[in-house]
DNA sequence: TGTACATCAGTGAACGCGCGTTCACTGATGTAC
DNA sequence: TGTACATCAGTGAACGCGCGTTCACTGATGTAC
């Protein structure tokens, strides 16, 4: 081979990486390939030899997304990956470091929309929404009520997405603290 | 004058209707002025004798767009306008309705996360946020804490993205419903 | 009442731009003999 | 060890398209005299 014997698959793990940097901060629309393959020191041409199209791109991309907002929620004891404590999960996502890294973050806030309008609703985003909500499930929002879960992502997810459209930062930063005090994960059953 | 004394200013409202539906169900990025003005019966060389920019229009179609869905929500009683109750605001909000309606509806789901994105978080939302938050003050979403009204916000906005985002249209009732539930407003000081 | 002029909402062709995608190609390297 | 060939990741020019914006214009109407 011309290359190292993985050098493509090396390749495409750095578009899928920076593409799913790229498509949570700035959105599908408003990611480009030829920026998108400039950055990596490639050019556009080349991407087809990787992806059939961009819509391919996206899918692989939120994926990876996913993947690696659930890891970096994973707290390792020992090496040995625990499952994330809600506290942990709520207090990552309402800080002001994940508002202001969009990029590095949940892929629900930015994409959901833009896939919702896209008409495109994909299983990618029924997967990450089952994943993070069994995350949360014992966190204890309302006193007596169904799927806690489901209640506290979609008030993490609204929480962010106001905290990223708002331009009073103080206001941004008290929405944050707002939902942040509401999800309470339930204490050991008294 | 050519047309009747206000033709302008009608047609400049029929744009912003238009525009502020496209926008809400198509997002920003979504919405051509070239079928925008089409669908009106005009050019898109008109358009700039009727704002400065895409951008200005995008300004002016928030706002209406505000305006509308505060006034869908708020009940007359004999022509009277009273402030909505949090119940018909929440009932409305997280109904399949306006889910499956988004020109109709709210524009914070869609556009928040697009105005966050592009880098242009708009006094608009800021204000929107505000208002609705005020009607929705007394929600007793928590127990005992700060601001119910923001709570209660995020939490609607999050599960009508969410919702529309998700293929699984089971799935997506099933956020609907769980905030809904979760969402009560508060009984009478006992 | 009748004519000349000013107004201006709307027209439609054109602009430069970035987009996703295609495709004939290059050239470094591994393999076969 | 040395040569001929096959492979294929990546190149770069080109495509058609829709975008936001500009601009010289048209033509129906109100106003002035």
């Amino acid at each position: 081979m011309r290359y190292s014997s993985n050098h493509k698959a090396e390749t495409r793990q750095r578009i899928i990486g920076e593409a799913s940097r790229r498509f949570r901060k700035d959105g599908i629309e408003g990611t480009g390939l030829v920026p998108l393959m400039k950055a990596l020191g490639l050019t556009h041409g080349g991407f087809y030899a990787h992806f059939e199209s961009k819509d391919a791109l996206v899918q692989a991309s939120l994926e990876a997304a996913v993947q690696q907002t659930l890891e970096r929620w994973q707290p390792s004891a020992d090496g040995v990956p625990a499952k994330p404590s809600p506290r942990a999960v709520i207090d990552h996502y309402l800080s002001a470091e994940h508002r202001d890294e969009p990029g590095e973050g949940c892929p629900l806030p930015t994409l959901a929309a833009e896939l919702g309008l896209r008409g495109q609703p994909s299983a990618t985003a029924d997967a990450m929404v089952a994943r993070v909500t069994a995350l949360l499930a014992d966190c204890r929002l309302v006193p007596a009520a169904g799927d806690q879960g489901i209640i506290a992502l979609a008030a993490m997810v609204g929480a962010l997405t106001l905290a990223r459209a708002v331009s009073d930062r103080t206001a941004s930063d008290a929405i944050l603290a707002a939902v942040r005090a509401a999800l309470q994960p339930a204490a050991p059953e008294a």
